[in-house]
DNA sequence: CTGTTAGCGCTTTCAG
DNA sequence: CTGAAAGCGCTAACAG
């Protein structure tokens, strides 16, 4: 078992082996300057000694402090969970540590966080959801700080960011419920500042045009991915003269927020009413019934952003813009063929 | 906005205050003896220059990292998520940095962060439901280290920890069931290794016996707290000779299992079996119907734990053990009085 | 009260 | 290839 508080240094290292402290400092960074042999015994004695290097020191020194911040705005959802995931996995691949900030949605947190960045406390940045991103992404680029957005439509300026396709999905989700029949389609939206919730409607309006269905300006709702959202629009969209027969939510919780608006009407899910979502978040198979949704790799975009951002920390010349990773129809329960006479 | 990257350093402070740089050390650490006067030059100085101090640098010197270590051994399930964010919250309010580490359930990924650790990246150390605590806690209580169990049964040893009162939890549900008029009721277990799952089933048995309801082993089933193993322990209940007429699950996620097995059979929840949960997670308002449940206060788990690490990390020789936080039931849908001839 | 002097443990030149 | 020396930015005695 690894003994804990383990006081070695190299200098340790270095008398044990019978070299200067200097040599184990190479041999610590892999630099090729040593003979195998010296290497041989700096190592066999680090062994010996149970060493591990001071991150503090090593930072101190070097400039750099091997671990990456991950700003996020909140943990509630399973949603940012995933992203995490699949950061917090490609990070313990490369001996980075991860560094966790929640700016809860607040402006002044993330003030404070920038305020953490320049202590120089992490080497890059991972941006997940930000709130308002241009206020940081000019300071940082001008800065050469390295950073990669996340699920963020960029605000026009080519920067490091991966997101998914969700003009694609928003697609895909329309033309899936129009090929099960259905005409009057109601749309949630998401929060329309965001520019994934513009993307998913743009999709959901290119896909009745391309299978020439009219659109209806009542057939859409303005959501905020807000459960509470879900169930008003839906609500809204079922008192219309003419109700729609299927509903597709911007994301999978204003879905569920629908799909009680639904039943709390006495209607039935999907006999009555097929109900779509967008995201995949965990709890859409936990659900009854499942939900039919489009699939968001979030946990896929967490490793690729990271990999970016490594490769960043590497090569800060790189050049690097979006990378947009494909949605997909996850097909489940919650959706069914427009009856006759509906 | 504050400027990224700024690389002034005390040096720069004193220079411009006209002071030693001990002194703006002295300064930034809060030490009394500074005349007014000559602290609020330095201050000023700060302010002018956009100071912030370098951590690497203060924790090479001072011994101390200033960011506390959480241990989870996932973040798939909100469950968790609510347990970071009460920790982060309160970590937030002390500028102390959270720097996480997930285990996903794996030794290997322990014993790399026990090394981690001994580098001493971190001053403290919260353990969110460590897997198998007891080879951590002899090793950090020998070595002094601070760090407080988040819910997680005791392996005996008294030691910093903060659970809730599973016992009351389960008793309270069962009591509630009982008094709606339900006799057979199922219960489906959690991981026993785990003590708050002992402290279900106890509390459990406690409520039958307090009310005289002879108490049927055929009506316990052993489960994970996986959702499968809800949907297979309802099944199992309800193929009994004499099913239950209610399900107590040891959390909500196999309860979600549950009623989606009652369902399967052609049954409804809670018309014809009541089910009710453990934990509270966000999902168990967003289900149909919405799931009655005990709720844990995982947010403030999170807050209290950090509260003790952060007064372990001032008072390293105080003594603390466990603090369990009350359990509250929450009536929502999906449980209701037992019907005539039921 | 304030300046001075050692380091903390390691990376990086710069000589050999 | 390897040793020696100079800091990285700050804290913590120790003198005044």
């Amino acid at each position: 078992m690894v003994k804990i508080s383990s006081k070695v240094t190299i200098v340790d290292v270095a008398a044990e082996a019978g070299v200067s402290f200097g040599t184990v400092s190479r041999v610590i960074n892999h630099d090729k300057h040593v003979r195998d042999e010296t290497r041989e015994r700096v190592l066999s004695a680090m062994q010996r000694l149970g060493f591990v290097a001071n991150r503090q020191a090593r930072s101190l020194a070097g400039g750099k402090t091997n671990s990456v911040g991950v700003l996020v705005p909140d943990l509630g959802t399973g949603y940012i969970g995933e992203i995490i995931r699949g950061i917090d996995a490609e990070l313990s691949l490369s001996n980075y540590d991860l560094i966790l900030y929640t700016t809860h949605r607040t402006a002044s947190k993330e003030a404070n966080f920038v305020a953490n960045l320049a202590t120089g406390m992490v080497d890059g940045l991972l941006l997940v959801l930000p709130r308002n991103p241009a206020d940081f992404i000019s300071n940082l680029t001008q800065n050469n700080f390295p950073f990669v957005l996340i699920d963020h439509q960029g605000t026009g300026k080519e920067c490091p960011a991966v997101g998914a396709t969700n003009w694609q999905g928003g697609f895909t989700a329309t033309e899936y419920l129009i090929q099960l029949g259905h005409q009057r389609i109601g749309f949630i939206t998401g929060w329309m500042d965001l520019g994934c919730a513009l993307d998913r409607l743009e999709g959901y309006h290119a896909a009745l045009r391309t299978y020439h269905i009219p659109e209806k300006p009542d057939l859409i709702y303005k959501g905020n991915f807000f459960q509470q959202d879900g169930f008003e629009g839906a609500s809204a969209l079922l008192d219309l003269y003419e109700p729609p027969t299927a509903i597709f939510a911007s994301n999978d919780v204003m879905a569920m927020g629908a799909m009680d608006a639904i039943r709390s009407r006495g209607l039935r899910v999907p006999e009555d009413v097929s109900v779509i979502g967008f995201d995949d978040i965990p709890q859409a198979s936990l659900i009854h019934p499942t939900l039919t949704t489009i699939n968001q790799p979030l946990e896929k975009m967490g490793r690729v952003a990271t990999q970016m951002l490594l490769d960043l920390l590497n090569n800060p010349e790189k050049k690097t813009g979006r990378i947009e990773l494909p949605t997909q129809l996850v097909v489940r329960n919650s959706c069914r063929p427009l009856r006759e006479g509906q």
